[in-house]
DNA sequence: CGTACTAGTTATAACTTCTAACATACGCAT
DNA sequence: ATGCGTATGTTAGAAGTTATAACTAGTACG
């Protein structure tokens, strides 16, 4: 309870750890791009930044901590993508949403192991969404909220089910004026370009031999003619 | 080479080693469905079963063979879970899509965690489709196929740029019939299904408060009335 | 009835994660 | 400038994993 500043501070100190946390999460990416989840070893990490075993434990608790950690880097890496994408000004907004299924797409075939992280669930003994991995997953949320707000704010009001806890939803996040419309309309989208992108990093497109390209359009092409709600 | 009968022949000793090749899948489902694929552990199911250890490299070559095998039976339950769920004489085959969506989400939701093994790349190493995972993959297409193709039989014939691969892909599966447009639509399904499915067991629909089912209405309704091709 | 093959065993190597106990070195406040 | 205290790194080691090797016992089949 003296007054010295810790690691966890702004100190010289505390910027040293930040550093070395980003380089062990650097070489644990690589890791993770060739040989999957089940390939990262905390030890093998340690190999090759030339420290040894338990050294590590000094920045992350264990192994799913860093995992974690990748996940939720991930997620924000995803959403800035999207968001890169889709900034700026635009004239048509539907071409705007086809920028966003077009960055996220992008995104997931850049990097299949990041994204795969991102759906494994990530502590199998824990809850599968402890809060920061929930908020990590809110934000690329919002973007194709933003997006979505920007085509139809003229779209049919809903009077559906769903109405009633989305608008909760949209409330709970700061954005009660956005309809329970956009919210459904946004979790369809996320969930058809989820569905796509899984099965073709997996290579359930390619085995059949086919390029899925045409399928995307047709997706957002009829989010765009026939929106939900 | 002498005439004698092998392990794999339908002798007794074969049968025997069949029972045992089960016996053990159980027991690893059973500890694959608290905890997931890192707990899988070839030592923990030798315990359980009484044995020591290595025996069960008489049955299995390895941890991921025996990982692959679950792959392939859950890709054959899913399939058969849906066929049954369609099975039988339907006044209005678009009920009939509903049941199968009905059985796919039924399915997945009951064991998450075989669903889950169904989309992680089997073998990180190796090709994430080797033969024999393709073919079951395919076993659960099918379903997909046959139900739709009894749906829109006079649906638009697709001129689209996916005609061509698709055909070839049906042909290629002894359904020279069945027309692109068929084709189209089975994947969009797939896609829209697992992807509604993969959010929903992962949490990402609950961590939001709210119920997806109207959701795969959504997009079931969709399908049947705006269909892709 | 004997042979050849199988299924089990133990021992062992090379890994892994993670804890404990200890040494050092460095930043911070005095 | 100097020393305290913390953070960081070290080695040792426990408990676990996959997987191979060498060996033993049993049994189905010709």
């Amino acid at each position: 309870m003296d007054g010295r500043a810790h690691a966890g501070g702004p100190g010289l100190r505390g910027r040293f750890r930040a550093q070395v946390r980003d380089e062990i999460k650097q070489v644990a990416l690589r890791q993770l791009a060739d040989g999957g989840p089940q390939a990262l070893s905390l030890n093998a990490v340690a190999k090759v930044l030339g420290v040894s075993g338990p050294a590590l434990y000094r920045y992350f608790a264990n192994r799913d901590a860093l995992l974690t950690d990748l996940v939720v880097d991930a997620y924000r890496d995803l959403a800035a993508a999207c968001e890169a994408a889709t900034a700026g000004a635009w004239k048509d907004p539907a071409d705007r949403l086809r920028a966003l299924a077009k960055a996220y797409r992008a995104w997931a075939l850049e990097e299949p192991h990041r994204y795969r992280l991102l759906f494994r669930a990530p502590l199998y003994g824990y809850d599968a969404h402890s809060e920061p991995l929930v908020q990590a997953s809110q934000i690329a949320m919002n973007v194709a909220v933003e997006v979505l707000e920007g085509i139809a704010a003229e779209g049919p009001v809903a009077g559906g089910e769903l109405e009633a806890p989305l608008a909760e939803w949209a409330a709970g996040r700061g954005m009660p004026g956005a309809a329970a419309v956009i919210a459904v309309r946004a979790t369809t989208l996320w969930a058809r370009l989820h569905g796509l992108v899984s099965l073709e990093i997996e290579g359930n497109f390619a085995s059949m031999g086919l390029d899925p390209t045409p399928l995307y359009e047709g997706e957002i092409t009829n989010l765009l003619t026939t929106p939900p709600a």
